[in-house]
DNA sequence: CAGGGTGCTTTCATATAGGAAACTACTTCC
DNA sequence: GGAAGTAGTTTCCTATATGAAAGCACCCTG
């Protein structure tokens, strides 16, 4: 008796997989995710201030995420021509097609800490 | 005139900014949704069922990754006293609450696909 | 008793991610 | 002129993630 588990196989598991792999390809490392949420919350926001804003970053690392997320059409830069000079990041209209997602994750892990906090107090 | 862009700093997006990094962090790595994907497609599967279904995985990160999911009561692993023995990972309860999470991953990166195959065509 | 299957662990090596700090360049305020 | 703010880039270093391959222990089948 074989007994194969053929789980995958069909066309629709293999774009689901395949669908996965792209969304967290596409927003992985450990800041895309935080700065998309600010960029939520923000609107419109400088480089300083998301600077500022997300907890930890440094300004290499926020200069390369940005320039991801703008590259897949997430997020748009706007050079302002003011007294110095300032830039502009904002969501694209394309990347507030996330905010089902991010509200998921959020509403995921707020639900994670309860669980932590109600198995403890058991 | 001062104009700092205070966002981030009431209570709710500091919890939910907080909520995000949980989640990312119990489900980081490369291949943690993929798993959890192929259990909520196979329900009941051994080791090397996963090893066959997740494409790409080696046994090492198999191994690390299920241990990382059962410790966070992702994940069951059931030791079947059977002819060789076998063991069976499935998705706890709580486990399942990821599904919607999940399928909003899924949908994402389905519609992103076709966003890009739309923006070639135009 | 060899081959193959289950379920891993160990070792060794590399790739990538991430961080700290310094530096550029331009401007405006004091 | 010097400090400070905006918007980054560059360099150097380390930590972590991932991978390929082999090994281990146990059992069944031929």
């Amino acid at each position: 008796m074989k007994k194969k588990a053929i789980v995958n196989d069909t066309e629709v598991c293999q774009l689901r997989m395949q669908a996965i792999s792209d969304t967290m390809s596409i927003l992985s490392g450990k800041w895309k995710f935080h700065i998309i949420g600010t960029l939520i919350e923000g609107n419109k926001l400088g480089f300083m201030d998301l600077l500022r804003e997300v907890k930890g970053i440094g300004s290499k690392m926020l200069s390369k995420e940005l320039q991801d997320l703008e590259l897949n059409h997430l997020v748009s830069r706007t050079v302002q021509d003011t007294k110095p000079i300032t830039v502009q990041y904002a969501l694209t209209e394309y990347g507030e097609t996330l905010s089902p997602l991010i509200d998921e994750l959020a509403k995921w892990g707020i639900e994670y800490r309860q669980s932590i906090y109600k198995s403890k107090s058991v």
